[in-house]
RNA sequence: GCCCAGAUGGUGGAAUGGUAGACACGAGGGACUUAAAAUCCCUUGGCCAGAUAGGCUGUACGGGUUCGAGUCCCGUUCUGGGCACCA
């Protein structure tokens, strides 16, 4: 019988359709496990091959939860907000809904091809108002939410709004973004307008006037995560910083525990060191420092308070308050044409030259330690978000201050005993601290650091500055809030309208607030984003709904936000809504949470490390802190699937000619390569007529061969169309079957690793489906025969169901597929026909080829899905050893081995080992020391 | 600059400290065939070799630990990834 793929996955793939194979619900009589992958954007090309390679990882480990008798969750949707549909539609004037879908129905098509055992009655989009109702809902939960640095945990507003009442802003520990000092009178005393305006600097979800990524040419502001190098991670335009009105995260504020949850989360160390770094700790101190001849003070932040007495100036960012404040008479024409410089340049500018620049500001601060009077600085290697923008600089032992002082000729005073900083600064914090103070200086207090090491000159000048209230121990996070408005069409919109300038929440019982239409997806004429161009685009606090924008009067009826919220919004929470997906009345309801709990396993790429991860995990803490998900790590264990990259071929061409010449000659001309489609290339052989036809300028074209065929010249490369390396997973469906390309791509290599994609290789795992199947089947009829297998036949079994559910268990399924092909040339030879043994063959490839193992199942006269089988039992009796192989060492050296039946007892094996010895070959007249019995432990043995 | 990961044949890649190169691709040879496709068999790290027996060498480079190192330790080089005027 032939393996005649396309009949029997068109088959089982409609089977599954009609039968709801993998529909899942709560099931109190079974274990959960949750298998996610990071749902797909879906783009207007299409997968290629590197796509499925994760789900594909996934899907074996789900199917293979389940045989182990798991309640399996592998639900999929679409991220579906985002920024190509939206270009497209400007360029177009579609809608991007209808893009979207179409784009979605295309994803679906090819996905229901490989074979996925998802459950799509879970499907979720994130521009479906249904879910959207979600993110809209926490982000007004975020909006009524402060943090609590005492409880550590988000709180209801209402609740700090209590304690000024009685307080005031005495006694507080919480996120700020500014600290304010109010008593309850005047707290009392405020409007309502003012009262809003204060609470906003406690908000979780706040509106703040900060300094954002500005890309002007996609007319938009970014976070922190979608600028890479200075220009922006979608079409690298420049990046500005701005200052402008945005709604904000404070995800700062959760910034110990995203740090600390790290801990307790199954990642791999580069992704937890990857967001570490993001979140940035640093322990340190803020110091104040006095102004000279003034009454005003500013404090600076440093991790390296041992190194108070190696101050020698200040510096601030250009961008800090202080500047205005600090700044002489004599020098504010310079200082203000430093500030014009500097406000020119575009982040990019800053990182590309890194020249010293900076100017002096005419004021000088009191070093409360020395009482010395130090000038202060304004420099652009200060930055203004980080800390609090104002630096104490010592140039001795840190490089950018040291670069600083030589450029402007600053004092330099070594604070380490026997370190030389005529060249560089010395930056390690390793030594013992000397001219703290310096011999023969008149001490300014009564408190020295000489003598200890750097480790403890710092905890003890932490400890003074505590004591002498000079300033406190604090912790800084480079982690900064998240900016969540986007200045875009094709977004979230908010649940917002504006009442006096401040933002009011529309009635949670409203919502979903459903995007309006507009004509145009651009920024309006008075640049304003696209939904300024929204007619309908009003609220009316009368009726609670949206109406035209001609009634807003400002009394009942207001203007709704025109931002929308970014990518990272609708995909922060979707793992919950998969739990509960049609719920209308909640996100997720308690039962389904407490059941599905978190996600076991997830699976994507590592290039969301420091967005989707951190947004996701920020997200669902504030979730857990509000009851409503309970776990506080919404992700266990993270796998993270390499790229696949693509393979690409060139042709040479001679130069001015329409001559190509192969590969093996090419170095006799002068040649350009050329991309050549690698659909027309086949084991780096070129199909020259193919090559004709497919560029109307090549179907003159020439060619020099060698061996009368065009050979390609070929590199790793990014899958991507305008390298014509592209290799569609529909392709490869249709001429070797699905289950040939799922087993292909786990061959490939680790998932985790990087590799090109060759189609070249799949002939390697077609043909071995096909002896697979073969073991099955005579020449028209079932050959499995009832019978006892033999030890060799069991064997082989057991050897197959050790390894592979070792390797599912590690995600190594690159050396499971080697595993069935040795087992299955085994099998073929010792020509087994044993159902007890080609039986549970069948449930072992299951997850792996879930196609002919279900079309094998029936044939073995099963009538349910494959799906509901169990994973074979391993016994490890089956693999003993027909012989023990043993390494002789003696004289310091391994000499010789010497193989022995399994069981053979010490006295022989000893009397093998000397007669061995005797032969003269091994004969130096030495005695054996030691026997290592291999495999196994080394067992030594001492011979006399 | 700092942090993390890695380096094995023509290629993708296997190897608890125990015969390095599993398995697959590619290549070469052979069988079947009028021929092709398909299928099957043999060879395939390098060097030496009476091409037999076998020997030498070999996992980026240099050392070390060990009876024994691709694997563990120290140093170097290179590659990939992350962070980066973060005080």
């Amino acid at each position: 019988m032939e393996y005649n793929f396309r009949e029997i996955e068109k088959k089982w793939q409609q089977r599954w359709v009609a039968d709801e194979t993998y529909k899942v619900s709560e099931r109190a009589d079974r274990e959960k496990f949750y298998v996610l992958n990071m749902f797909p954007y879906p783009s207007g090309a299409g997968l290629h091959v590197g796509h499925p390679l994760g789900y594909i990882a996934s899907d074996i480990y789900a199917r293979y939860k389940r045989l182990k008798g798991f309640n399996v969750l592998n639900p999929m949707g679409y991220d579906a907000y985002g920024l190509p549909a939206e270009q497209y539609a400007i360029q177009t004037g579609q809608h991007p809904a209808i893009t979207t879908e179409a784009n979605i129905n295309r994803y679906r098509e090819q996905l229901d091809k490989i074979g996925f055992s998802f459950d799509w009655s879970r499907e979720v989009r994130t521009c479906e108002p249904g879910y959207y109702h979600w993110t809209q809902w926490a982000f007004q939960k975020m909006f009524g939410s402060f943090y609590c640095n005492k409880c550590h945990s988000a709180q209801p507003i209402e609740q700090l709004v209590e304690h000024f009442e009685k307080e005031g802003s005495d006694g507080i520990d919480v996120a700020q973004s500014e600290e304010l000092n109010f008593t309850a009178a005047e707290w009392n005393a405020m409007s309502d307008v003012n009262k809003q305006q204060v609470l906003m600097n406690y908000r979780i979800a706040y509106l703040g006037e900060t300094m954002v990524n500005w890309c002007p040419q996609l007319g938009t502001v970014l976070a922190n995560d979608e600028v890479v190098d200075g220009v922006s991670e979608r079409g690298g335009f420049p990046v500005v910083q701005k200052l402008m009105k945005q709604w904000c995260l404070r995800v700062s504020a959760y910034a110990q525990r995203l740090l600390d949850g790290l801990d307790t989360i199954q990642w791999t160390d580069s992704l937890k060191e990857t967001q570490r770094n993001w979140i940035g700790r640093s322990e340190g101190a803020e110091i104040e420092f006095k102004v000279k001849d003034s009454d005003k003070s500013f404090t600076i932040f440093t991790t390296r308070a041992d190194t108070m007495f190696g101050v020698t100036f200040m510096v601030l960012a250009p961008e800090s308050e202080l500047v205005k404040e600090l700044t002489t008479a004599e020098q504010k024409a310079a200082v203000d044409e430093y500030l014009s410089y500097v406000k020119k340049r575009t982040e990019r500018d800053r990182i590309s030259d890194r020249k010293v620049t900076g100017v002096f500001s005419g004021s000088y601060a009191i070093n409360p330690f020395t009482g010395e009077a130090n000038p202060i600085w304004i420099s652009e290697y200060v930055l203004a978000g980080y800390g609090t923008g104002a630096i104490m600089a010592v140039p001795a032992h840190d490089s950018r201050d040291y670069a600083f002082a030589k450029h402007f000729n600053l004092p330099i005073v070594p604070l380490v005993e026997g370190c030389d900083v005529s060249e560089e600064s010395f930056d390690a914090k390793e030594g013992i601290v000397c001219n703290s103070p310096r011999a023969g200086v008149q001490p300014y207090i009564d408190f020295s650091l000489n003598g200890l090491t750097i480790k403890e000159a710092i905890a003890a000048t932490k400890k003074y500055v505590r004591e002498h209230n000079l300033g406190r121990v604090k912790v800084n996070y480079r982690l900064r809030d998240a900016i969540f408005s986007r200045q875009r069409y094709w977004g979230e919109p908010f649940p917002v309208y504006y009442k006096d300038g401040m933002p009011q929440m529309i009635p949670s019982e409203c919502l979903p607030l459903e995007l309006p239409e507009v004509d145009k997806f651009l920024p309006t004429e008075t640049g304003e984003p696209p939904l300024g161009n929204a007619k309908i685009w009003a609220w009316d606090t009368k009726t609670n709904s949206v109406v035209d924008c001609s009634a807003i009067d400002n009394v009942t009826v207001f203007p709704l936000e025109l931002n929308t919220m970014p990518g990272f919004a609708g995909s922060s929470a979707y793992y919950l809504r998969y739990m509960d997906p049609h719920n209308p009345g909640a996100l997720v309801s308690q039962e389904a949470d407490s059941y599905w709990q978190n996600v076991d396993l997830y699976v994507g790429g590592s290039e969301h490390a420091t967005g989707h991860l951190i947004y996701s995990r920020f997200w669902n803490k504030f979730l857990f802190d509000l009851g409503v998900s309970c776990k506080e790590e919404p992700f266990q264990k993270l796998v993270n699937q390499g790229m696949i990259q693509g393979r690409s071929n060139f042709v040479y061409r001679i130069k001015d000619t329409n001559t190509f010449v192969s590969l093996g000659l090419k170095d006799k001309y002068d040649t350009t390569p050329l991309h050549v489609d690698v659909n027309i290339v086949s084991g780096d052989v070129l199909d020259v007529e193919a090559f004709r036809k497919w560029r109307p300028e090549y179907a003159t074209a020439d060619f020099i061969l060698e061996d009368g065929k065009y050979v390609c010249g070929w590199a790793v490369e990014k899958m991507s169309k305008s390298m014509f390396n592209v290799v569609n997973p529909d392709m490869i469906v249709e001429k070797f079957g699905a289950d040939t390309l799922r087993l292909y791509e786990m061959f490939l290599g680790p998932v985790e690793q990087a590799k090109p994609w060759d189609t070249n290789g799949i002939d390697g795992s077609h043909r071995f489906l096909k002896k697979f199947w073969n073991l099955f089947w005579g020449k028209d009829a079932l050959a499995v025969t009832d019978g006892e297998p033999s030890p060799a036949e069991l064997k082989s079994l057991h050897k197959l169901i050790k390894k592979v559910s070792e390797d599912i268990e590690n995600f190594s399924y690159n050396t499971s597929i080697p595993a069935f092909m040795i087992a299955t040339n085994e099998l073929t030879s010792l020509k087994c026909t044993k159902r007890a043994i080609l039986e549970p063959m069948v449930v072992l490839i299951a997850p792996f080829a879930p196609h002919i193992s279900e079309e094998l199942w029936e044939a073995l006269g099963h009538s349910t899905s494959i799906c509901d089988a169990q994973w074979p039992e391993f016994n490890e009796k089956y693999l003993v050893e027909d012989t023990v192989k043993m390494m002789v060492a003696f004289n310091g050296k391994t000499r010789f081995s010497i193989e022995f039946p399994a069981g053979t007892d010490n006295a022989t094996i000893e009397a093998a080992v000397r007669a061995h010895e005797m032969t003269p070959k091994y004969v130096e007249g030495k005695q054996i020391v030691k026997v290592i019995i291999v495999p196994g432990r080394m067992v030594n043995m001492v011979l006399k």
